[in-house]
DNA sequence: CTGAAAGCGCTAACAA
DNA sequence: TTGTTAGCGCTTTCAG
């Protein structure tokens, strides 16, 4: 829903705006008036007025206010069963009238738990842009731990001055669990976090045949889903760009298509494989790759969606007309999926869900750290855009 | 670059992969076997074998290797400058023996300070796909905090319950400093935060003329470059389609488009304004809503990239040809204006710097309080890709 | 069911 | 320059 606003009643707004307005290569750093406001004064006198309590409460305020001891709201805050309804009472209404909220470092000194669950990003700095994959297992995981008290820290771990700065970080117990979102077949990480004992959850299998929880789309039933569609619809000279064989995705990506195209009698299009990196120039390369050693296909699987980006783009080059000569259907189901030119038809797999369900294991971990590693894989979806 | 290796050569590693294919719509969470590997047994007796020390080193420990006081440990750690040549020595050999790490909690009780920041995310759940923007900030706040050891903690705030949770967070004292990325003028947020006395930083501008340091793309500079461009071009009937006014994004672009209009001598193309929401369908809507008023518009200025889109859409629609009939330039620079079709020409904004800005800045105030109220202003750029 | 007391690991006076 | 001594705010036995 947008506003129907006329034109024109925007100029009130406009008197607050600073005429700054840098147009070489470096920021220009105004400063405008002083940013503390009229708040009470800073130094150590009491003026007459309101003072501002400088501290926060403790639980030896509440516990003076309610009555009883320092242990008992302890009870009462962390929910202990063993408190008079009146001690309760009393204690509940305290905490309420000062505001009181725990000291999350006093406890952790105490616990051993920190409250605070890592994400480890894993990515190379020159994917780092177009990659909505991250932000949708973030805003996932950020979802599932708004149910929790949980807080979610951010770990870079590129290179190896950050690798090894993330892993000192949590193999000295400053989080709960970690959860790792690593693009690329490097495992050290993984690894490494598992010999420090915290709690992991990866998004995809680890290829290493290590048992390590972990969530993923069901990457070889989506390729499935691919061939079939192509396949119901008429190609019957299928080929794929698959990802790099170091990721599972990659792997499981072009397992699906060889196990759909061989069952479906069709062996030699198993065979019909170029091995792209999951960016769009790589995709283009192999899809002339393609073209040049198997002229006749009229199908393409790109198993990622910039892939298949680039196959649209070298099939044109190519002169072949899509989907008229040639088909594409590509993975992941991204904004760029719907813009394409023309639309590109793909395999949808749900990100946020993934990061949900990752922090879900991860919980469950924490919980019984002795419970048998468990995997989930979600589903995915043909999103058919264009007639392929 | 990808990897040209021939296919059939992923046969090997597939010997891993579980053949678990969920196809309907709930996960299928397979269990297989046991997760924590054949480590040192967890219960009380301590076995023959080596035992893993259970418990991180702490001051105390290096102390006592390094045969000084945990003052002098602690007077090492923090780069005190008293502290005899042998001394140092001696204990960072211990550190370094027994891979001593300060525990962050033990600290941050006694230091009231927390090494740790919090980006608060105020954002409508319905934006939530389809938006580089909150990526590409994360990516640069990132960046510049790996430079420190500030931790980088994410805070949702969408919603009354999640808000309070954010506002008791930073109000006690959890977090050193905010970084609040407001997509919409709500501005509770902000007042509330800065009432609390906590270093802030936001993404944008405060409409309500409060000081606050904020970092911001020159978005008053980048219309003007879309509206002379547009001009440079040939065009002479132009009209745009602005964000919501209450926000300074909506309101500077507005307000740049309108001032490049009039200082060019076309004040009625300054008036030729509509108000859209930043979603594509908005874009469409408004675009509609121009074409009818101003039949012979020959430009839309779309202050956004998927009105961008939008407008696109509503011109296709309408008839008309992009570029030849109508020229559109968007604002916004993402992977989707490369892949429009008609290619857009789009105002760039650097959104990673934008995030590196806003640390920067934070950390200054962190420094000192008291400084006077910054700005940056991050200039703009104009991205052909069409001969609009 | 409740309170007293003992720290968790660290920093920051204050003495020496 | 160094060590000693108090705590920071909280949880958690252990008595009562």
């Amino acid at each position: 829903m947008d506003s129907l606003k006329g034109e024109g009643s925007a100029e009130e707004t406009l008197a607050a705006g600073s005429a700054t307005g840098a147009a070489g290569a470096s920021p220009a750093t105004g400063t405008t008036a002083a940013a503390r406001g009229a708040g009470p004064a800073d130094g150590a006198g009491d003026p007459a007025g309101v003072s501002l309590p400088r501290r926060a409460p403790t639980l030896e305020a509440v516990a003076e206010l309610a009555g009883v001891s320092r242990a008992t709201v302890s009870r009462v805050v962390n929910g202990s069963l063993k408190v008079s309804p009146e001690a309760h009472a009393a204690v509940t209404a305290a905490i309420a009238q000062l505001g009181y909220v725990p000291n999350r470092a006093a406890r952790s000194l105490v616990t051993r738990r920190t409250d605070t669950i890592v994400l480890i990003v894993h990515e190379r700095p020159d994917t780092v842009f177009s990659d909505p994959f991250f932000a949708n297992v973030l805003r996932g995981v950020d979802e599932a731990l708004s149910a929790t008290d949980l807080q979610l820290v951010l770990l870079q771990a590129q290179g190896e001055v950050k690798r090894d700065r993330a892993l000192r970080y949590v193999g000295n117990g400053h989080a709960d669990g970690v959860l790792l979102i690593s693009l690329h077949g490097d495992d050290v990480l993984p690894k490494a976090i598992r010999a420090s004992g915290v709690p992991l959850v990866m998004a995809g299998r680890l290829l290493t045949g290590q048992f390590v929880d972990y969530v993923d789309a069901d990457n070889v039933g989506g390729a499935r889903q691919a061939v079939e569609h192509l396949l119901g619809t008429g190609r019957r000279r299928l080929a794929t760009v698959a990802g790099p064989l170091d990721m599972s995705v990659g792997v499981d990506r072009l397992r699906g298509y060889r196990e759909a195209t061989t069952e479906a009698g069709d062996p030699a299009a198993a065979g019909r494989v170029a091995v792209g990196d999951f960016t769009e120039a790589g995709g283009q390369r192999q899809t002339a790759r393609l073209l040049a050693k198997y002229p006749d296909i009229d199908a393409v699987f790109a198993a990622s969606d910039l892939m298949a980006l680039g196959a649209l783009r070298a099939l044109r080059e190519a002169g072949r007309r899509v989907p008229d000569d040639v088909a594409v259907v590509g993975f992941d189901d991204t904004a760029l999926a719907a813009y394409a030119d023309p639309p590109l038809t793909t395999i949808r797999q749900q990100v946020e869900r993934m990061g949900q369900e990752m922090v879900r294991l991860l919980l469950a971990r924490i919980a019984d750290p002795d419970r048998e590693a468990a995997e989930v894989i979600l589903p995915t979806e043909l999103v058919v855009r264009a007639s392929a």
